[in-house]
DNA sequence: CGGCCCAACTAATACGTATTAGAAAGGGGG
DNA sequence: CCCCCTTTCTAATACGTATTAGTTGGGCCG
């Protein structure tokens, strides 16, 4: 700042006229490494002290460009991370990419461009801008399959955190191992003698939802009961999830409730609702599980019975295995499944033995 | 991924081959902008199809060595940000940052690399790293003063969060005016009846230190209170903190307290153990005032007087500076002060009118 | 018909680094 | 004294884009 004028950053060939050897000597001594020790152990020292003196860094664009890598990982979410009230949801991601990539010695690079919902795109501005770091982890439920599936067709590594699947080729994902898990509780209810399980289904279609709704039919296959397409319901509005209604569905014969949380979390919000309206007592009158974390978790809601996603473990999993893929000479999809936790929690309970007059439909 | 072998990206040669025209006439088409009404309708279209169906990309490397701006803009920490157990002190500096870029069009490049603690250095590796990005904001409490120089020396674009001074240089910096807000704390004391106020300083002399106790200073000489020198107490170790220790204080006179909180939030710990004592009653038989935000904020502690941090405000000037930063052609150092907010909470009340026995020293 | 200007394009170059083929110097063996 | 090898360095080039100066061809004016 001692003067105004616009001052050059140095470069290689500064470098090199002050020690007066050529720009290539410098890379190599710069660049250090293999063929560093080709070089005398004088000519090697006046490299480094001119560097030094003239603060020298190197231009990572270049580097990037020359074909190396630039040691960045991106971070691209489908939705946006950081508004608070999706914090808790996404923060042991954020968290678990984060140390991970630092623990393999890489910079971040968060991808924020445009969150202007309609225009967050990978493609915004006709330049793929994930292409600046070396690899990416992706993130978000609302995904747009015609970007994931470009990005397959262009051969750039990326991993998805979550099980993602598109046409025309294979992505390389760390998901949730919702089918076991959704399997494991409908064995659970079973066991405690229930026999008709209504499963609320999110709308969209959506891979954890596939899954889950795949672990629902091969749960009660395993427990010996009967599947009823009945007893699977699509929501469209979580809102209509009232009191009434899940008395309703009690009269009917249901004696238990999986729900799947969404990431607006309405439908957990509107069960508490249900919980605290004294309408219907969990787990006295119904028992109800959560097919994964709310993504609010306050903290003063109930303990539901649930499973858990190892979020910040899948994380770091899925950088872990872009590392890998990085180092592959040709990519070839990795996949990895990781298992969720049982949480207790206190909203199930046995089947009810019978009904008193006031639950017929 | 239909074949294994290595594909190379589509470059702006490959679409002029496939176009009939050369590359510059591709690069006026795609970087579009001014230049480009000097081309043909026709040539445009037959330039813009080809892109699109060979699925290009810009190669955001290529674009930053030429031009110089890559559109990315920096966030490091010397202090490790994601931690959890200082999560919610810096989140909302980490969320305000992240929003503002994205609303400036800005990508966010967290530097991570090397977070174990000893290695933490903005030029590991005799590359500086932050480079790659146009501009930085820089954050953190234990700052290495020999690698800001550098960075100022360097005339690298950066805004610090938070008041810093290095020698040979100016820094732009996004400061809490902790003068004035100290000043007005000691004024309300003081209209309380309050005459000898003991100041609990951070051990590190560090700027905002350094500002509250100017305006510890200001703030007793416009009440008309003398200073003395024994009142301001330096704490090696916040364990010194204890009932017996406050009671003391209380024997020779001081009515009220101001605690500067630190980041390990342990003198705050010290002063909710003499609370929960029942040695010391706040505000009865002591006034106490915090000097900015305990960084622990876990709800369940007492709402102390304070004042507070426009945290997530304070980030986006920041980030806001270092945009204009960035138009200038000359690098001038720009600073902002923002005014703290006070909180009134209820440690602070009226000085005791007399003292019982049970008090003397 | 010659000169000139304009529209539409291209050739050439710079950006900073990594890498490779090869040059220059020095030494040792025949 | 020549040849060859080793050590140590350099010249040249590629990477993909943006930009500037310049070229081409055609139309218009005098």
């Amino acid at each position: 700042m001692a003067s105004s004028e616009r001052r050059r950053r140095p470069t290689q060939v500064d470098i090199a006229r002050r020690a007066g050897v050529s720009q290539a000597t410098v890379s190599l001594v710069i660049s250090g490494g293999a063929a560093s020790d080709q070089i005398a152990e004088a000519t090697r020292r006046a490299v480094l002290t001119a560097a030094e003196e003239l603060g020298y860094s190197a231009n990572v664009a270049a580097r990037s460009l020359k074909g190396g890598r630039n040691h960045l990982l991106g971070l691209y979410t489908f939705e946006p991370v950081f508004p608070t009230d999706q914090r808790d949801f996404y923060y042991p991601f954020l968290l678990g990419v984060e140390e991970e990539t630092a623990a393999q010695g890489y910079d971040l690079l968060l991808f924020s461009s445009v969150t202007s919902a309609a225009d967050r795109s990978i493609y915004a501005g006709g330049a793929n801008r994930l292409k600046l770091a070396d690899g990416c982890v992706l993130l978000g439920r609302h995904v747009r399959r015609e970007e994931l599936t470009a990005l397959v067709k262009e051969d750039f590594p990326f991993v998805f955190i979550g099980r993602r699947e598109v046409e025309g080729g294979e992505i390389s994902y760390v998901a949730a191992d919702y089918v076991s898990a959704t399997a494991q509780m409908v064995a659970r209810l079973a066991a405690l003698g229930h026999r008709r399980i209504l499963y609320l289904r999110a709308a969209q279609n959506s891979e954890p939802t596939q899954d889950r709704t795949a672990g629902y039919r091969r749960g009660l296959a395993e427990a010996g009961l009967p599947f009823d397409s009945a007893l699977i319901r699509t929501l469209d509005d979580p809102a209509e999830v009232t009191g009434a209604r899940v008395r309703e569905w009690i009269g009917s014969g249901v004696t238990a409730l999986l729900a799947e949380p969404t990431e607006d979390d309405r439908l957990v919000a509107a069960l508490a609702a249900v919980d605290r309206s004294g309408l219907v007592r969990f787990p006295e009158d119904c028992s109800l599980a959560l097919l994964g974390d709310p993504p609010l978790w306050t903290g003063e809601s109930r303990d539901w019975t649930r499973f858990s996603l190892p979020r910040v473990g899948m994380a770091r999993e899925a950088v872990r295995l872009l590392v890998e893929l990085l180092a592959q000479p040709a990519h070839t999809a990795r996949r990895l499944s990781v298992p969720c936790e049982f949480v207790p929690g206190d909203s199930i309970g046995p089947a009810p033995a019978g009904r008193g007059p006031e639950w017929s439909a």
